[in-house]
DNA sequence: GCCGTTTTCGGCCCGACTGTTTTCAGTCG
């Protein structure tokens, strides 16, 4: 699949146009097509092959035949003329936080300075000095911009955020007297990784404002006990409606205040995805009205703006969830009322990926089974892996028996709970599994993953897993990918082969939860639903305190579009049962 | 570059904050 390929060319051909200078309405064009491209469930190639390039949403002709061109060539034209006498590495310092496309620019043609590199010896020797709008403190932004891009790597993950912003929620609430205050942006969208934290509040006190330039009363006070919070490195910003810091550890986390009457439209707006909002407005727009973070206007009226629910209503559109708002199709399924029923962290059942003392995992049989109860679970399946992953300490048939008995024991203790017998076993390189078919055939569930051979080829590896999905006993193949969100990438298989596999033979695919894996992805998750393969969610727990990360996999699973019956363990203990012997 | 039952030309979302500059450009979301 090229998706992310091409995407990636038109990105950075947008990247080149804006520093150069280019018209932005060109430039954003550029970026809307590789947008829609990375977001696509069907393969490039297919939509070419079919000719249906234009018919993608913001793909004209001169789109489409740069598209035809890398599929065909691997290069686009275009592409590699915008390179020339561009080096890559000036693309780099548009990543430094404050520096964008225009600085990046002048800093090229002005000081001939073409990578973070030369920008900071540049700094050293003082070469920017002088510089118009070029002051003392721009440049130790820079310097400290480039700083947290080399500590940081710019994004964080989505389970390291969720706590942050819980807590900064918490700390203000015993700080301030609130109203409402929840977390926008695109960590209330659940994407896998975060750029910044956004939370919205409105002062309990404040009273409805007349003009939308008038400050929120209370506004500085509240943005005040914000900068002042423990755990604040450093404040970047504070002003009467939003403040702004970095934390101790490096994350940077946005306040902003509102008046409880635009409390909907602001969060509305500030959750985005931008590419939402851009629709939602261009809707706003042919009735009429308009929208702003401070509500819905017909001419100089407020129409609407307190809750969301509102401001989709005047749109005539049912509230739309934040993990669908990426301008994937959601607000035409809304308007044509088949959004779907998203499943919801209540619908779950039960944790089906849990590991236990027997290999990696830290706590026992009856200690995992126990805090699962406590969660309201009504089962477990243990899943520890197999013998040939000798680093994790792989079960061996035999100590595989001897878990059975535990679970049996187990069992008795903890009535109306139910533990199944599982395995995550090793999918070999051949494509074999790591215990005998008669092994497998005693078990509940079958994940089946792969932890070795990583570096094989697109083809080889395709065949191996496939080779998995069509062994009977297989539940569920687990991590598709084996990615870890920025330390490891996914390894090269063919997913689409996969999906169309898992489908004709009845196998499911794991949405891994924790929080360095969230794999397979949203999009992954739409591709399989499409295909009619059902998603098992899974923590991979090592120890009951992992359990909290069905959060991220559910969340992971709206995205894609999934509700309650496209999700395997959100059956009922005989119900799962009795489609796993099916 | 894309798009169109108001348009094949003229639009394309828009406000807050910072820093540097005296009225605004750049960045961000």
């Amino acid at each position: 699949m090229k998706n992310a390929a091409v995407a990636d060319m038109f990105d950075t051909m947008a990247d080149i146009m804006e520093i150069k200078g280019e018209e932005p309405f060109r430039v954003n064009s550029y970026r809307r097509v590789a947008r829609v491209v990375r977001d696509l469930t069907e393969d490039i190639e297919q939509v070419h092959r079919e000719g249906r390039l234009t018919d993608l949403e913001g793909v004209g002709k001169s789109s489409a035949a740069k598209i035809a061109q890398f599929l065909a060539s691997g290069r686009i034209e275009a592409h590699e003329k915008l390179l020339k006498g561009f080096p890559v590495d000036v693309l780099a310092m548009l990543r430094i936080p404050t520096m964008g496309p225009k600085t990046v620019g002048r800093l090229m043609r002005e000081k001939g300075i073409e990578g973070i590199e030369d920008l900071e010896k540049a700094i050293e020797r003082g070469d920017l000095v002088g510089m118009s709008g070029m002051g003392e403190k721009t440049i130790q932004n820079i310097r400290a911009g480039i700083e947290f891009l080399r500590r940081s790597a710019g994004r964080t993950l989505l389970g390291e955020a969720l706590p942050v912003a819980q807590e900064t929620i918490e700390r203000m609430r015993e700080k301030c007297d609130l109203g409402a205050a929840e977390a926008a942006g695109s960590l209330r969208r659940m994407k896998e990784t975060i750029g910044d934290i956004d939370i919205l509040v409105t002062g309990r006190a404040a009273k409805r404002r007349k003009t939308v330039d008038e400050e929120v009363p209370g506004g500085k006070e509240i943005v005040g006990a914000f900068t002042s919070l423990p755990g604040v490195s450093e404040v970047l910003a504070a002003g009467g409606t939003k403040g702004s810091v970095r934390t101790q550890e490096g994350l940077q986390v946005d306040l902003r205040v509102v008046s409880p009457d635009s409390f909907g439209a602001a969060l509305q707006y500030f959750t985005g995805s931008k590419a939402h909002n851009i629709k939602i407005r261009g809707i706003a727009l042919d009735k009429g009205l308009k929208i702003n973070e401070y509500g819905v206007f017909k001419g100089k009226t407020r129409v609407g703006g307190k809750t969301e629910e509102e401001v989709y209503k005047c749109l005539g559109l049912p509230w739309i969830p934040p993990e669908l708002r990426e301008d994937r199709g959601e607000v035409e399924a809304a308007a044509a009322g088949k959004l779907p029923e998203l499943v919801s962290l209540s619908d779950i059942r039960g944790d089906l990926h849990v590991h236990t003392n027997y290999s990696d995992g830290a706590q026992s049989v009856t200690d995992m089974a126990a805090a699962a109860r406590e969660m309201r679970y009504s089962y477990i399946a243990v899943t520890d892996h197999s013998p040939s992953l000798g680093i994790a300490g792989g079960v061996s048939a035999k100590d595989l028996r001897r878990q059975h008995a535990e679970i049996a024991a187990a069992q008795k203790k903890l009535r109306g709970f139910t533990i199944f017998k599982g395995t995550e076993v090793d999918i070999l390189p051949d494509g074999r599994l790591d215990y005998p078919q008669k092994v497998l055939e005693r078990l509940d569930i079958v994940l089946a993953s792969v932890h070795s051979r990583f570096g094989m080829s697109e083809k080889e590896m395709t065949a191996r897993i496939v080779k998995a999905v069509r062994n009977p006993h297989v539940t569920a193949i687990g991590h598709l990918t084996g990615r870890l969100i920025g330390q490891r990438e996914p390894y090269a298989v063919n997913v689409g082969a996969v999906v169309e596999a898992c489908a004709e033979h009845r196998t499911a695919l794991e949405l891994n939860a924790h929080m360095d894996r969230l794999d397979i992805t949203d999009l992954v998750c739409r591709q399989a639903k499409e295909a009619g393969v059902k998603v098992l969610i899974g923590t991979d727990a090592h120890r009951s305190a992992h359990y909290w990360m069905m959060q991220l996999g559910v969340g992971t699973a709206r995205r894609g579009w999934l509700e309650k019956g496209d999700v395997l363990n959100c059956m009922e203990a005989d119900e799962l049962l009795d489609y796993l012997k099916h």
